[in-house]
RNA sequence: GCCGGAGUGGCGGAACGGUAGACGCGACGGACUCAAAAUCCGUUGUCCGCAUAGGGCGUGGGGGUUCGAAUCCCCCCUCCGGCACCA
């Protein structure tokens, strides 16, 4: 079990409630381990872990460190995502719709420096490890999204004006002579140049100002407006030796590809709606095979047919990928353009401008620039004595104790960083220290590591695919490089659980149970009234749980009344005759229930195992009434019923076990195994189809053969009725199922 | 726009290509009770039908494959989720 606690809800406890965010947070992991108990949950507790500990946060630093060694870790100036609310940079990753995936604020941009880990290293192997993964598919194609791949090629344009060559990236390199412009984002750096003797040059200015200033969620905005200029600026089309305007437009994204694009109207939307708001040049290169075009006139792009015309030697080339490498080819040979692939991945973003995490282990000092904390004077502590203002700025920043350090190199002043890490960093290996927690020596042991992990099984919300998911593998694979580790994927299997819905006064509406929204069902008072075993056994049997379910308060009620119903079955053995004629059907329904669970298990369909149960519940109180089986088959199969029930209500199951006058816990008892042999039956039913509609059912012997089946099938009188004296032109027999009679004259 | 997932009774949900609706909730009828609760028994997809006789129709819609389709294939609709001015 591990606690992942460190972050900004215990910091903003403390701001609102005067709590200091230690005391709250173990305060907390106290309440939620009794909580537990009464659950009845249980874990290796020898095995615990919280990441707000110095034994574990100092590993964090270790791993930092090694990361910086490894020219993994970073430090940066750049725009990044800043939350006004929580006053802290975001990762890409915590931005959702333009707004903190923590607090919903609006998102601002803002010129920082911040630490960043090089997870786009790891874009290539983090996209293809997908594939061998043993996941949900929504969770890979999320990555893969996230991830954003694209190949093809970055191009070189002369820009004679300012003496320099502007490299693109295109994924369309094929269509480079229908290429009459040329787009930068406002941002790029040769902007200033080529603007430098633009009459307008402040107007632009005053533009670029502007758009570099309108938050990303309005850049980012569907429809939004495309705005340009042109600089009156050239460059050098390479394929056809024309002059292309360049302009710089809100469009082009700097942090995409190289910040510039060729643009190719006649084959790009984007491009089109621009050339026709500022009446650019149209050329086709590829030509509809189906219909002339013309290129002034054209109003939607074209895009996946046609041939190339007027572009020699590439004439009667079709769209496809090998055309585009085609293209490459011929480019990289004249040398102004080369393969590429980029991604959409960015760097991840790891500093945080609060408290309650792991300090970054560096010291800044004026002599010898930003110098790491040596391994032995790790943790570098947090320190208590801290005020909580809630005013922007990281209160560590207003901890002169923390802040005045010595040069672990020279000795001189220095001055401690006070960003704290992403508490992603804190999840992202923490399943390795699982392995030797108490371990003060090493981040864990490499011998037990190879042993036990990649994790065989893990277990976790959809709301993680491209956060943690994400952030454990790369650390995975950079373990792995630094040789810490022997393995590059750090969960071999993943199992999304689904949320429990329930209906919320405040809303009207049904939604993700949670406490924001107020319509949480108290497990405590749940507890309270019909045990913690009911509540385990509807929790489970509400639905599939990878499934979102709703929670009926009502249907709660179906839980408890199958488990007093068994204590009631436990109270009527006594009075179960000594011989029974029905002693062989509920056998055999318990070896089956037996099956039915132990795979259901398996398959973590935990609400048909809790239906099985309560079918073989069902088939044991109908045999205690009608007094049909014996006290002996009662008992055999209250207890199989006990012990497959108890994961799932231990409790009862427990206390049962011990009235039926077994020893010790369930907890060790071994699993009930079935026999194929009473499975079988002596006489089965057979659904007796004519035409594959169902007529009739059959009883016949289980071993009995096709012939003989199919011969009481046509003897039934019902399925003679059917018939009405047509011929039978063949009989599908499948045995132990099923007889179905085809006419001659099907309809 | 691209990609992924899902549509089954009044409700939650079951169904290796082989009896659609297991199991549960709710509802209705009955037993017990002075009464109620609890408990127990029965009915409960829908339509025709006096029927607890028989039959028609039924898994979002339309085609197809098959002796047989909720399940496989194609097209469409709706909902949920991810990405999206990504060149």
């Amino acid at each position: 079990m591990g606690w992942d606690a460190f972050g900004l809800p215990a910091e903003n406890a403390a701001i609102q409630r005067g709590v200091h965010p230690n005391d709250w947070t173990l305060n907390n992991i106290r309440v939620m381990k009794e909580q537990f108990r009464r659950w009845g949950i249980l874990y290796d507790w020898s095995k615990e872990v919280t990441t707000c500990e110095p034994d574990y946060y100092r590993w964090n630093q270790w791993l930092f460190l090694r990361l910086l060694e490894n020219d993994l870790a970073y430090k940066k100036k750049s725009p990044v995502n800043w939350c006004p609310s929580c006053n802290t940079v975001l990762a890409n990753e915590q931005v959702v719709d333009g707004a903190c995936e923590r607090c919903g604020s609006t998102v601002r941009q803002r010129d920082l420096e911040q630490w960043f880990l090089r997870i786009t290293d790891y874009a290539e192997e983090l996209l293809a490890g997908l594939d061998d993964l043993d996941w949900p598919e929504r969770v890979k194609v999320m990555q893969r999204n996230w991830i954003g791949r694209s190949e093809g090629a970055d191009l070189d344009f002369a820009l004679p004006g300012i003496d320099e060559t502007l490299t693109v990236f295109t994924t369309r390199p094929d269509t480079i002579h229908g290429a009459t412009f040329m787009v930068l984002a406002p941002e790029h750096g040769f902007v200033p140049r080529l603007i430098a003797d633009h009459p307008r040059r402040t107007e632009i200015e005053a533009w670029i100002d502007r758009v570099r200033n309108t938050p990303r969620i309005e850049r980012e905005e569907e429809g939004l407006a495309k705005e340009g200029w042109d600089t009156g600026q050239v460059a050098i089309n390479p394929a056809t030796g024309e002059e292309m305007p360049i302009w710089l437009a809100n469009y082009v994204l700097i942090e995409y590809g190289t910040g510039a694009i060729m643009a190719v109207p006649a084959h790009d939307g984007r491009d089109l709606e621009f050339a026709r708001q500022y009446d650019l040049a149209v050329r086709l290169v590829y030509h509809p095979r189906d219909r002339e075009l013309d290129p002034q006139e054209m109003t939607e792009p074209v895009i996946g047919e046609g041939e190339i015309r007027d572009a020699p030697p590439f004439d009667g080339l079709s769209d496809s990928p090998e055309t585009v490498r085609r293209f490459i080819d011929w480019a990289a040979g004249l040398g102004w353009g080369r393969g590429r692939v980029t991604y959409r991945l960015r760097d991840w973003l790891i500093s945080r401008q609060r408290y309650w995490g792991t300090p970054i282990p560096v010291v800044y000092c004026e002599d010898c620039g930003v110098v790491p904390v040596p391994d032995e004077a790790l943790p570098v502590e947090l320190p208590y004595d801290v005020e909580f203002t809630g005013r922007e700025g990281n209160p560590l920043a207003h901890s002169e104790a923390f802040v005045d350090a010595e040069c672990p190199s020279c000795g001189g002043p220095g001055r401690r960083e006070t960003d704290t890490m992403d508490t992603f960093v804190d999840s992202s290996w923490y399943y390795l220290r699982y392995l030797s927690p108490t371990d003060g020596e090493r981040i864990f042991d490499r011998d037990l590591a190879d042993r036990w992990a990649p994790v065989d099984q893990y277990i976790g919300g959809i709301e993680h695919a491209i956060l943690h998911l994400l952030y454990a593998r790369f650390v995975c694979k950079a373990l792995a490089d630094l040789d810490l580790i022997g393995f590059r994927e750090p969960f071999s299997r993943l199992f999304n659980q689904g949320m429990i819905t329930h209906f919320s006064e405040k809303s009207g509406r049904v939604e993700k149970m949670s406490k924001s929204r107020g319509n949480t069902v108290s497990p405590d008072r749940l507890i309270e009234s019909m045990g913690a075993d009911t509540e385990r056994v509807y929790t489970l049997f509400l639905g599939p749980p990878e499934d979102e379910v709703e929670w009926n308060d009502e249907a709660v009620s179906g839980a408890n009344r199958f488990l007093n119903r068994l204590w009631r079955a436990h109270e009527a053995l006594a009075d179960a005759p000594a011989t029974g004629p029905a002693d062989d059907e509920l056998e055999r329904l318990r070896h089956a229930t037996i099956q039915r669970v132990t795979t259901d298990l398996d398959r973590f369909k935990f609400n048909t195992a809790v239906a099985a149960l309560m079918e073989l519940g069902n088939g044991l109180t109908r045999s205690l009434e009608s007094k049909t089986v014996s006290r002996l088959g009662c008992e055999q199969a209250l207890d199989t019923l006990v012990q497959l029930l108890h994961p799932f209500a231990p409790h009862m199951t427990d206390e049962l076990w011990r009235r039926r006058g077994h020893d010790g816990s369930l907890v060790e008892a071994s699993w009930p195994d079935f026999d194929e042999d009473k499975l079988r039956r002596d006489r089965v039913t057979i659904v007796v189809q004519v035409d594959g509609k169902l007529r009739d059912r059959i009883e016949v012997a289980a071993d009995a053969d096709r012939k003989s089946v199919e011969g009481l099938a046509l003897a039934s009188a019902k399925v003679q009725q059917h018939l009405e004296g047509r011929a039978v032109s063949r009989a599908v027999v499948v045995p132990g199922r099923l007889v179905n009679l085809v006419t001659e004259a099907r309809p």
